[in-house]
DNA sequence: GTCTAGCAGTCCCTCTCCGAGAGTGCTAGC
DNA sequence: GCTAGCACTCTCGGAGAGGGACTGCTAGAC
């Protein structure tokens, strides 16, 4: 979780509870904390000046930092870091949060409008930005295909993957071709190929047209072409809700930064790549400031999971904001709603 | 096109002339347009000092304002208004330009893509906000239904209209249903209903349901179930691109306003319903500045135009952006894009 | 040794002031 | 009817001062 190569300098209990205190502080103010305003909780029975002195260790240490020479101290990326692994307590998601997250998906009925949900709720319940990865259909389980015919030389391609996500295209073919013809070769494909990824069906497929039969089997020809035409690959999709609440958070409070968050938005495909590095690693997993090159230019901090659909990893989710964050909060959050999500695609076919 | 009720002072040609030149200026500018700047184009022979007598005459008749004392004039609405109606000249599309659109908007195959492509091709050339509204599939024009069993108590239906936009649907039903009767009670709907809007076949399937023979027939009766469950309207859709680009335009210099803006678009029910009396006039319109209530708090404008899919008008599409823009260069294209997008539109199941 | 009171020093933020610049309206004269 | 010239107004940006918030350091108390 920690990709610094540096090694964490140890703390006594005494300073990792000061540290803890100037992160949560800062987190819940944001504004950096002084020594009096530790020594004004007074937790640790110590005046400001011996407050001083350890924040001045942990600033040397690595873990806090001054924005200049008479503020009070900020976290650093190693400071955040230590907080999320050691220091902070996590706050479960409230039962109410639970029950409001289990009703909007279990309504949805397709993968897709569940997918869009989760992405609603992460922002809706942090007021950051929410952002799921859908996995590009290439990479989905195929469970059913059917060809209908719409109008002369068009034909719907419909595809469901075993997780739930459908997609249709229109596609248009040579020559016409009569409904019985295209009910079978959706019954030969779905049958031949159900439970294989499209990708594997694609890889298939090549073998399958320099099969012999092939060459005299009107029907399998004909459903070899319809499959080429309709199983193409897409990219993967990035559902991104929220942007707008940002702009709220006092951290984007000149316009430079707006528009470098915006731009840092339009260039998706760096946070594609960062959701994707999510997909090895087990849980929940945090890019904060200098992390990524993402999160380095705003001092924003990506929290995310994986979710899957039964055994099979499908993409991730998780939530981009400000480095100041609460953590504490945000993190059970994601990793219940990457869990919710996971459960409800597994069971979209069981009835 | 010109809500206003006060009746415009008349002006002659001369007055004409500096009011054209004033807003051109500016829109070319972003600056309050001074005296000496209209002198200075010489195309009139006039001093500044004569030109301002002008410009102050504008000012009385509500053309122009002075956003403060010492500075130079800025259109106002009225100005606008006259600017579009009268003063102006149109640019046409570029043949560069309308070979890029008309390209994208082949290439794509279903309505959806056609309308996405749309959108995303008024924000790319105007560096704007582009809008797309689609009509509530309850509006289109049913062209084919089509149930596919999935699994066990899952259905997937398929609505497809006949100007291209698909729509699929899982339902779930009280027991399993055979795939042949899934077909025929596809077709069943299919050539019953088809050529009908879907709001007008759900009033025919209230009345289809007290038929008697619906009480003897099954198949009939599982048309009518399935149709019920899956031919349920959902609301007029708006696609809205390029929210981002909006920010690199100067009149959004500062954050609060910024702030307004995506508010606005985050109530989309406003915009949607401007766009929603652009259905009935012919072609262009353009809301600007206090024209409307989405309009006047950020001093922005809408410029839109309805499309329609044969005859009939589906929905309508725009950009939306300061009040300050090339409305010689965006009106054409606008227009030009309601047109490309309706002719695609009609085209979809020629073949 | 550890902690703390007190103090000097540093830096930021805000407010005010002032001058430069831009543009206007008005007037007198061509 | 047009224009040169001038006084006036308003904005904008920079300089400078004062106040406030912290810190680091030192010397002394326990």
């Amino acid at each position: 979780m920690r990709p610094s190569t540096r090694l964490p300098a140890p703390l006594n209990t005494r300073d990792r509870e000061i540290l803890r205190d100037v992160i949560y502080t800062f987190i819940s103010a944001g504004e950096p904390v002084s020594s009096r305003a530790v020594a004004k909780q007074e937790r640790h029975g110590l005046s400001s000046a011996s407050i001083r002195n350890i924040m001045a260790d942990l600033e040397e240490k690595g873990y806090l930092r001054q924005p200049h020479t008479s503020a009070g101290r900020v976290p650093t990326t190693a400071g955040y870091h230590l907080y999320i692994e050691a220091l902070m307590r996590q706050r479960a998601v409230p039962v109410k949060e639970r029950r409001y997250i289990d009703s909007h998906i279990d309504a949805a009925s397709d993968a897709d409008q569940r997918t869009a949900a989760t992405s609603q709720l992460l922002s809706e319940l942090t007021h950051q930005v929410g952002v799921v990865l859908i996995p590009a259909l290439a990479d989905t389980v195929l469970k059913t295909v059917e060809f209908v015919p719409v109008s002369g030389r068009r034909v719907l391609c419909v595809v469901v993957s075993s997780s739930g996500f459908i997609d249709s295209k229109l596609v248009e073919v040579e020559e016409p071709i009569g409904r019985e013809d295209l009910v079978r070769a959706g019954n030969y494909l779905t049958e031949t190929f159900g439970g294989h990824t499209l990708r594997d069906i694609r890889d298939r497929l090549l073998v399958a047209m320099d099969d012999e039969r092939a060459q005299v089997d009107r029907l399998l020809a004909l459903s070899i072409a319809l499959a080429k035409k309709s199983l193409t690959d897409g990219a993967p999709e990035l559902l991104m809700d929220g942007t707008a609440e940002l702009l709220t958070q006092p951290e984007l409070a000149d316009l430079s930064r707006v528009r470098l968050l915006f731009e840092a938005f339009h260039d998706k495909a760096r946070l594609v790549r960062l959701l994707n590095q999510c997909l090895a690693g087990g849980g929940v997993r945090a890019w904060i400031g200098e992390d990524s090159e993402l999160t380095s230019e705003l001092d924003f901090s990506l929290v995310a999971a994986p979710y899957r659909a039964g055994e099979r990893v499908m993409g991730s989710l998780g939530i981009l904001g400000p480095s100041r964050m609460e953590y504490d909060k945000v993190i059970p959050l994601v990793e219940y709603l990457a869990d919710t999500l996971s459960e409800a695609l597994a069971r979209t076919f069981e009835t």
